[in-house]
DNA sequence: GCCATGGCTAGTA
DNA sequence: CTACTAGCCATGG
């Protein structure tokens, strides 16, 4: 397991990469053009918990410098979900019908919360936190490979299968991608096209767009 | 199982 | 540079 995550890890980001934590400052905070790509009530549909149902959802929220605030939420052993929100109170409401009061003093928030702070001012290369996914075999291999991703790293959909063992699959993690569950704590905005450019039409492309031009790599 | 749908790609024009 | 094409693949209905 260890093994591929680290053979992965050394064999990407050289193809297509880019300058590392280059400073750029960026005029993120632009509402019209809003990265977030989301409405604030719509992150919620389809989260999926993993792990049984046991004590209160910790949830936890970081200011983002592209606009809104990172939201997030954990349950016993890990992060199970994670987006860009506008609106934190309306969120908090959405997630509170949804599994019920939030502890935002869990163990996991305290731990998440600074990374989040940390990466958002640029000290950060990747996240170590735990997670408690659900999805397909293939989809939590290529999450957990996106996931070694660090700061400015730039990949194409093609590595990460070939990462993953299934060389011709880069369609399905086109489409692992867009079903993650983690925004942000998952970097998918550094999983590109092999063209060097962001793909997709969604209004997501917007946010990873931005996450990019925050990371160093404008105009893609 | 069949079919449509994507955050794809490499090749060609 | 863009446009089009024929492959390729993991999901979900």
């Amino acid at each position: 397991m260890a093994a591929r995550a680290d053979r992965l890890r050394s064999g990407l980001g050289l193809s297509i990469s880019g300058p590392r934590l280059r400073r750029t400052q960026t005029s993120l905070h632009d509402e019209s053009r809003s990265p977030l790509g989301r409405s604030p009530v719509d992150p919620l549909p389809d989260i999926r918990r993993g792990a049984a149902i046991g004590n209160a959802v910790g949830f936890g929220s970081v200011a983002s410098p592209l606009g809104g605030s990172l939201c997030f939420t954990t349950d016993g052993s890990g992060c199970f979900w994670s987006e860009f929100v506008r609106d934190v109170r309306t969120c908090k409401r959405a997630l509170r019908a949804r599994f019920g009061p939030l502890d935002e003093r869990a163990p996991l928030v305290r731990e998440i919360a600074p990374q989040v702070r940390a990466y958002f001012g640029r000290r950060l290369r990747r996240f170590d936190v735990p997670f408690t996914l659900a999805g397909t075999p293939f989809q939590l291999e290529v999450w957990r490979a996106v996931a070694h991703l660090e700061f400015g790293d730039l990949v194409s959909y093609g590595e990460i299968a070939r990462a993953v063992g299934r060389p011709l699959a880069h369609r399905g993690v086109a489409a692992a991608m867009s079903r993650s569950p983690l925004a942000l704590l998952i970097p998918a905005h550094r999983v590109i096209g092999a063209d060097g450019r962001v793909k997709g039409e969604s209004p997501d492309v917007q946010r990873r767009r931005a996450l990019l031009e925050f990371e160093g790599h404008p105009n893609r």
